[in-house]
DNA sequence: CATAAGTGGTTACATTTGAAACCAATATTA
DNA sequence: TAATATTGGTTTCAAATGTAACCACTTATG
């Protein structure tokens, strides 16, 4: 339509908006697809919530965990943890056990059971990955991992300093 | 810990998986920390879910559009649009006229006071968009593009042809 | 032109999610 | 050591979301 189609640089505001270019939309866009169908592998074979897979793969690494040590892990939050926790706990992935030391503190981690899902998870969820990334380039690779980090910065101020204006 | 710390190439499956590096939760993240931000904002601005947002976006530039053609734009499924036009119909942002020539079919477009909104947070989503880029460098935002379509191509085809495996 | 099949859009219901209130235990302070 | 504040974790309630059933209308088929 417009002359300059592929302009990238955009510094001059458009008076309209384009969805379909806008980045916060087409990180949505792209997150969702990539996360249902991950969730649906997970969900279908072992029950899993994203959620749930997440708090496995945290205590697969880093045994004796806390819900509180695993919201400061995951950037989910209490109540998510809590539900994934007792969910988890329901289908015998994981073990909880009282902290003597502090009698208010759960001690996580996954029991055989789980770790033998953890085992079974980790390369299908790996195998996601390689896809995807397969469709980049090495340099690609690298780019996208520095230019996550640099956004997931910009976007973690606004929560922070409060949002813009 | 280990010493390949930046492997990027990971051809090798590693036995754990570092969630911190796994690229559908670090998108995950990124996308919900953006989202969120700019939901508070035209939220409380403007009253305005992220879905009645969008298809303001889209009626801004294509009038005359029916849900079904919202939902081709959108990326957003009938339930989802039919809400957000329900709940813009109801602030008086668009108008739906019934089609002459179908008559299940309505024409929707912004009123003269969907507009003004609209026209007041195109530049504040331009804004967002602009302040998330500015963190990264031209050469930058042209791989951020290139990169997002062939994951987003890649999502695709794992939805059209089913699952790995 | 009658019936079946398909399409545009909404409604109903179940599930997920988030915010705030909450309980129990621990840490702090006077 | 009593009173208060803080922290770990769960529960409650309301809002958001997805799936499937559904109505109204239109198109295709006999």
């Amino acid at each position: 339509m417009t002359t300059d189609e592929n302009s990238l640089q955009a510094a001059v505001p458009q008076d309209d908006l384009r969805l379909e270019k806008f980045l916060p939309y087409r990180l949505s866009v792209l997150s969702n697809r990539v996360s249902n169908a991950i969730a649906q592998a997970y969900g279908t074979r072992f029950e899993l919530t994203i959620p749930a897979w997440r708090v496995m793969a945290i205590l697969g690494r880093f045994p004796d965990l806390s819900a509180a040590d695993l919201v400061e892990q995951t950037a989910m939050d209490k109540v998510a943890i809590s539900r994934a926790v007792s969910s988890l706990f329901k289908n015998d992935y994981i073990s909880r056990s009282e902290d003597p030391s502090d009698r208010r503190r759960q001690v996580l981690n996954l029991t055989e059971l789980g770790r033998e899902v953890y085992e079974r998870i980790v390369p299908l969820a790996q195998q996601y990955e390689n896809d995807l990334m397969s469709s980049l380039s090495p340099e690609e690779r690298q780019q996208l991992d520095s230019i996550i980090e640099k956004l997931m910065d910009r976007a973690q101020a606004w929560a922070d300093r409060g949002l813009i204006d």
